[in-house]
RNA sequence: GGACCGGUAGUUCAGCUGGUUAGAAUGCCGCCCUGUCACGGCGGAGGUCGCGGGUUCGAGUCCCGUCCGGUCCGCCA
């Protein structure tokens, strides 16, 4: 006996015999038939039961929503006399013969059609109904898809699919680790890993010179949309190998899902040095889709006598730009610009500046603007002209620090992308290369921007001399203003290991401390590697038009890192926290 | 750690400046109709208005606290 998927059907033969399993979405009866729409992860047919049927047609009476059923019975196409010229829906039907009830249910909590929406805490406290529902179905299916489509790509080019430990030890830099108590070693702890990143470093030492894994990762800080605790990264590492091979196998495998997975075409992806995306976008991770760009503004500002705009002006760290939204003055009210204007604040911006211009030949009065009198009409001019603005466009201004101004602005271009619908395309990828090695914490003291272990392309005097000029050989790969993946080459040479860490004020002992083990291996005999993670849930994500992680992801985590549906997590047994030689004392806000 | 939005039948929501018995849709139960397909008709059951405190003659509504869900800032090498 051969069980055929609901959606199968759709190709079907008219009188084939099938057999289905799955649940009941929908019951009807009339004119002493009884319909039974019957629902799998493949789609749903109704199956129809009259009198004649015998036996099933008693069985089929007492099915009710949600119960699990198989039956059998024969595809039938439909004719004038069985469909409602007014549904267009169902050119096929199955005719019930056999009819098994596998198992009964209770009434769900909530609605499982499409018509109604519910509650994602409703949902996620019943997860294994809501992933029920088809939109969840095809979201998944379509990650198991991604998931093959990457191994068939990666596996073709030659990369082995290799295991690192989950139970590993914490690395203090970084993000905050998932700790597991030792029995065997009272008070130490094992850490979840962050990331494979020092495994598969080792495992290019120990000559394994091609690796990826789809491997789980956690990080213990506060959940985003596009953030769980526990998510899954498409690890990559190669030896011998520069940043052209990493780009390009990457790449390739990113456009090889995307046509097998959604038949789209994404074309060679643009490369952009991280300054021209800070520039151009405010972002690190600028989306292309959206047409608006910032454009400097700080030398014509440096000479005027509005301090708010000169000031940052002429400050090195500073930085005044100009956003200009075409058509702004009819699409933006001036509710919208003073809702914009608090928007920016989350961002640190102090205020949100702007020109409305209404005739740009009239530099007396056709510029409206509460700022416009603090700016000489030669300033007035050349910005128009640098912005290239037109009749009916309205421009924003920024100026403070740089960090403000890019994260403000580029906070708002996007924004304004997504209010005004400004899209150009659906899909805009693009790398971003040329990293800064280092950022300057507020402190004035440097961290690194990728990791430790991330190689400079300086050598390492250079890099000592001039730490904060240097760039690094690290690559974002971003897809609609979305970081999916990124890397690096790293280190492989102990002498630059030293330059880096001195620069980040690690010394030996604490270096040997933290990442000994790593420090030892790059002795003797590491080839020349790099390699880069891919954010598994948030390509998923981004392939089927989720706006949250949580929705390709089976049973994810609420925004305080909690599982509605287990629990989790839950209090210990006095007895294991005994074994663990742990002992619970509350602690005041004050220890 | 912080800002903002939300929490009212099983579910999704309405409930105005505080006022008498808290409504609708859907789901559920019963009866009717009987080729339906978000079927239709009639009837019924269903509520600690998240929780605690306060103001008031009176609180779903106002105030304070707290918990939960969400979006964001900080955080996430």
């Amino acid at each position: 006996m051969r069980t055929d998927y609901c959606g199968s059907l759709r190709t079907a033969q008219i009188g084939q015999q099938v057999t289905l399993c799955g649940w009941v979405d929908r019951r009807r009866d009339h004119g002493g038939v009884i319909f039974i729409d019957l629902r799998d992860r493949e789609g749903v047919v109704q199956v129809v039961f009259d009198p004649d049927a015998g036996d099933c047609f008693a069985i089929a009476d007492r099915v009710r929503p949600e119960y699990v059923l198989r039956l059998t019975g024969k595809v039938r196409a439909r004719t004038e006399a069985t469909r409602n010229a007014n549904m267009p829906t169902g050119d096929i039907e199955v005719y019930g013969t056999a009819l098994e009830i596998l198992n009964q249910a209770a009434t769900p909590p909530f609605q499982m059609d499409e018509h109604v929406a519910v509650g994602e805490d409703v949902r996620l406290r019943y997860r294994y109904l809501d992933l029920r529902r088809p939109e969840m179905q095809a979201n998944l299916i379509m990650r198991s898809r991604i998931s093959s489509s990457v191994r068939a790509s990666l596996e073709k080019q030659g990369y082995l699919d290799l295991e690192t430990p989950m139970l590993t030890r914490a690395t203090p830099e970084g993000a905050r680790d998932y700790l597991v108590p030792s029995r065997t070693h009272a008070g130490n702890f094992f850490a979840l890993p962050q990331s494979p990143q020092l495994f598969k470093q080792l495992l290019m030492v120990a000559g394994f010179d091609r690796y990826y894994q789809i491997a789980r990762c956690f990080r213990d800080e506060d959940l985003r949309a596009d953030r769980q605790p526990e998510f899954t990264q498409i690890d990559i590492e190669a030896s011998f190998v520069d940043e052209e091979a990493i780009m390009g196998t990457a790449e390739r495998m990113i456009r090889d899902i995307f046509q097998e997975v959604l038949s789209v075409d994404l074309g060679q992806f643009p490369r952009m040095t991280w300054a021209e995306a800070m520039s151009r976008f405010g972002s690190d991770k600028p989306d292309l889709r959206n047409p608006l760009e910032l454009v400097d503004v700080g030398d014509l500002m440096a000479g005027v006598e509005f301090k708010v705009f000169s000031g940052p002006a002429s400050d090195p760290k500073g930085r005044v730009a100009a956003l200009r939204v075409p058509g702004g003055n009819e699409l933006l009210s001036r509710k919208q610009i003073d809702d914009y204007t608090s928007f920016v604040a989350i961002y640190g911006a102090k205020g949100l500046a702007y020109i409305k211009c209404n005739d740009i030949a009239d530099l007396q009065e056709g510029l409206q603007s509460p700022i416009v009198k603090f700016l000489p009409e030669p300033v007035r001019q050349a910005i128009i002209e640098r912005l290239g603005a037109q009749n009916g466009d309205l421009i924003f201004f920024g100026a403070d620090k740089a960090k403000v101004v890019n994260e403000s602005l580029g906070a708002l271009r996007i924004k304004l992308g997504a209010d005004l619908n400004l899209y150009t395309r659906p899909w805009a990828p693009l790398w971003v290369v040329d990293f800064p090695m280092f950022e300057e914490g507020s402190d004035g003291s440097l961290s690194a921007l990728h990791h430790p272990f991330t190689s400079p392309s300086v050598d390492p005097a250079s890099l000592k001399r001039n730490p904060a000029a240097a760039l690094s050989r690290a690559y974002d790969m971003v897809l609609n203003g979305t970081e999916v993946g990124g890397g690096s080459i790293r280190i492989h040479d102990a002498t630059m290991q030293s330059a880096v860490f001195e620069v980040l004020g690690i010394g030996p002992d604490e270096a040997r401390e933290k990442f000994g083990f790593l420090l030892d291996a790059l002795k003797y005999g590491a080839p020349p590697h790099g390699g880069l993670a891919f954010g598994l849930d948030r390509l998923v994500m981004l392939m089927v038009g989720a706006t949250s992680i949580r929705d390709v992801i089976a049973f994810p985590k609420t925004q305080t890192a909690q599982c509605l549906m287990t629990d989790a997590p839950g209090q210990a047994d006095p007895k294991a926290l005994r074994e663990l030689n742990i002992q619970l004392k509350k602690l005041d806000k004050k220890d």
